[in-house]
DNA sequence: TATTTAACTTAAGCTTGCTTAAGTTTTCAA
DNA sequence: TTGAAAACTTAAGCAAGCTTAAGTTAAATA
C-alpha cells in the first residue's frame, strides 16, 4: 500500500480533520461530502480508499475517524496551508480573506523542504493569524492554553484574546481594521441578555460584538492562573 | 467552447512554446511526448484537444503549432513560472536549482491577483535569473537585443553576459558560483580548436568555458552599436 | 415493536489523461 | 518509384474522482 496522495485525499483527511469533534472523533460522511462540495456517494467513496490506504477507520453506516497515520497527513495539509498563509501575508501585505482562497491550492503544491523554508523565514512560528496552531514538521502541535469563547466570558473579568475562528466570514479583517491583534487584553464589561451581544473594552475603547461574532473569539483569562 | 485550463494542458501549452523553433514554429507530437514523458499517443491525443480549444493548428502527422489564443495562455503560464522562481530566490534566499522544480508545480496553482502582487513586490521584472524574459500581464514580451552564442562569439571582443539557457544542468548555480551575474562584461581570449572550449576574462579573472556550457551562454556585442 | 423516513452506500456511467497495441502515413534510401 | 523503416495516430482499456439513480441500513416515531 503506497502512501499516494492526491490533492483530492489531502483535502478529505484535512476536512476530516477539521470536522472532528474533540471527543468523538468520529465524522459522518453526509457531513464531509457536504464540506467538500461533493455528492455522498463520492465521500463514501473516497471513505473505502482512505480506509484501503490505512489512513481512516471506517464502517459503512458508521463515519470515519483518521487513524494516526492519516491525522498526521492532515496535520501536514494544515501546516502547509496555515505557513502558507502567513507567508503571502507577511512577504505581499495581503490580508487574511485575500490569502486563505490561494493557500488552499498551494497547500498540495510545495515539496517538504520549500514550506521548510518557510517556515525558517517566518521563525518557526506556533500559531496564524487566527491564533490557530501550526504543526511543527513532525505534526505535533504546540501546548495550548485553556479557553473560554466570548459568548461564554464572565462579565468584569479581564482576558486575552487567545483565537478567531475562521470560518468563510471576513472576520479577521474587520478585527484587524478595528485595531484589534491577538494576545491585547480585554476586559468583558456587559452582556446584553435581549441578543446575546457583548461589551468589551480594549485599549480603553469600547466595542460591542453581536453574538454571532461574539462566539468566533477563544478567549485566555488574563487573571493570575487559570483553572 | 470553454477556456478551461488543466494543469496538463497549461503544461502541454507552456512546452509547444518552449521547444518551438522561431521560424518554424511547429511541434511534432513526438518531440512534445518526449519532452513531457508521456507516450505518441497521449500527446496525439492532447493535440486533438488542443485544437478543439482553438489553442493550436493541428493536423494528423503534421504537428501542432500555437493559435494566438495558445500562445498567450502558454506565455502567462511562463510568466507565472518565472515570477514564482523569482519571488522564492529573493525571498528565501534559495538557489535557481532549488526554486526550479517548485514552480513547475506553483506556476498552476496561484491566481492572477497573485501573481500579479508577486510582480509588484518584484517590481515588475523583465528578466528572470537566467536572463530569459518575462512576459508582462498582457502577455508581451520585453524587447530583446540581438545576441550571440559563446561558442560563436569572435576572439578578441567585448561582449555582456545576457542569458544563461536553462536546461536541466545547474549551470547558473555553478557560474554564480564562480562569482558571474548578468550583464557582467566579457572578454573572449581564445577558442581552442580541438574541443571547441573557450577562454574568457572577466572581471581581470579567466575563465575557461567547455563547448557544452559555451554553447548555453548568450552575450550581447559591448563594443558601440551591434549591427 | 413495527414501520416509515432519513442517512448512507452501491452500482453504473462519465470525463480526463494516461497506457499499450495495432494501424496509418510519411519519408528516405535503394 | 517503391517499399521498408520511422513517425505518428487510432483504438481499446485503465485509474481517479466525480455524478445520478437505485438499493440498503439505521433511526425515529407511532
Amino acid at each position: 500500500m503506497e502512501i499516494m496522495n492526491t490533492i483530492s485525499k489531502e483535502n478529505y483527511l484535512k476536512t476530516i480533520y477539521q470536522i472532528k469533534k474533540p471527543k468523538s472523533k468520529k465524522v459522518s460522511t453526509a457531513h464531509l461530502a457536504k464540506r467538500l462540495e461533493v455528492s455522498n456517494a463520492a465521500t463514501s467513496d473516497m471513505a473505502k480508499k482512505l480506509f484501503d490506504l490505512g489512513l481512516v477507520k471506517y464502517q459503512p453506516y458508521r463515519g470515519v475517524e483518521l487513524t494516526a497515520k492519516g491525522e498526521k497527513l492532515a496535520l501536514n495539509v494544515i501546516r502547509r496551508h496555515r505557513l502558507w498563509e502567513l507567508f503571502l501575508i507577511k512577504t505581499l501585505n495581503l490580508s487574511w480573506s485575500e490569502v486563505h482562497t490561494e493557500a488552499e491550492r498551494l497547500e498540495h503544491q510545495a515539496s517538504d523542504f520549500l514550506i521548510d523554508r518557510i517556515d525558517e523565514y517566518l521563525d518557526y512560528p506556533d500559531f496564524d493569524p487566527h491564533g490557530d496552531p501550526i504543526p511543527n514538521k513532525n505534526g505535533e502541535l504546540p501546548v495550548q492554553p485553556d479557553s473560554v469563547k466570548l459568548t461564554a466570558a464572565e462579565v468584569g473579568k479581564f482576558y486575552f484574546i487567545h483565537r478567531v475562528k475562521n470560518d468563510d466570514i471576513k472576520l479577521l479583517d474587520y478585527l484587524t481594521e478595528l485595531g484589534l491583534k491577538l494576545n491585547m487584553q480585554l476586559q468583558v464589561l456587559s452582556r446584553l441578555e435581549f441578543d446575546n451581544s457583548v461589551r468589551v473594552k480594549i485599549n480603553n475603547k469600547e466595542h460591542s460584538f453581536s453574538e454571532k461574532i461574539a462566539e468566533k473569539l477563544s478567549l485566555v483569562s488574563a487573571d493570575g492562573e487559570k483553572r
